[in-house]
DNA sequence: TGGATAAATAGAAATGATTTCTATTTATAC
DNA sequence: GTATAAATAGAAATCATTTCTATTTATCCA
């Protein structure tokens, strides 16, 4: 997924194309791994000197909450974020626990699970997150 | 499970049993409900005025690895904690988003993605941690 | 049962991530 | 180009979380 595509996620979400929400998409798409705000700081101070952290950890909650990027607690107890490549359809990431990189897992099978809570709890399932961990072909 | 299995399981891993701990479990035994550090500190203080909140924060970590609670992220992006029944086998929790009711879910399907994963990205995975939210029997 | 020992805790203090606020700037629509 | 609302900078506040040290306590063992 190139940077248009982006673009057209932001404008759909009514979200403007500003530089700042631009540069962050495009550090994430240089670096595939998970990062947090301060390190895209760090990244982008050079570019973008009057960039604030207040923009970032923002614009990082917009973008997530327009499915451009995905949220992911790390081992600090903060949370990361990488950028989702095909925000349309509903599936997982699995995050390599050594080099950081994040890649897409085209696949669910929470139906299962998901038929088995509401006929055992009789729960009403809206939502599920799964964060998947391990190390990647590179690093295993 | 009650109480006398919760202290077992301190004593398997070597955590003494102290009143703060069984304080401790003893609100999520009695409110099934998940509950961060500062709403926990709040219901205990009335019966333990000296208890401090750097204590809950250790208890809270340490009850976490030992198994006897599992974590999760709340929307206000903190930490919440509740009691997991069965620490010994591997399921997951669903949470009520209305009442934060979490109740236990002895079910897990996730050897499919699993294998999918291995095959398809040929990465190492170690573990996975899934959070189930929607609305329980009572609240729907 | 009582002392030894390491673990656990209180309490104060520091840390630092995150949020809030206001004035200014800027992307977008017309 | 201009109007408008959205986005941003920058400073400051907030407050969750962690650190540190002295003291207390659970547990082990004689």
């Amino acid at each position: 997924m190139g940077m248009e595509t982006y673009i057209q996620v932001l404008k759909n979400n009514r979200l403007k194309v500003t530089p700042r929400r631009k540069a962050i998409i495009g550090v994430f798409m240089k670096h595939g791994v998970r990062m947090g705000p301060y390190e895209l700081y760090e990244k982008l101070k050079r570019k973008l000197p009057k960039l604030g952290l207040p923009t970032v950890y923002r614009i990082l909650e917009e973008l997530k909450d327009a499915g451009i990027l995905v949220q992911s607690l790390a081992e600090d107890r903060r949370l990361r974020y990488a950028l989702c490549a095909c925000p349309d359809e509903h599936h997982h990431h699995f995050t390599c626990r050594k080099c950081k990189k994040v890649e897409e897992v085209e696949f669910c099978n929470f139906n299962g699970l998901s038929s088995f809570i509401e006929k055992n709890l009789n729960a009403k399932v809206e939502s599920h997150n799964l964060q998947i961990e391990g190390l990647c072909a590179r690093c295993r």
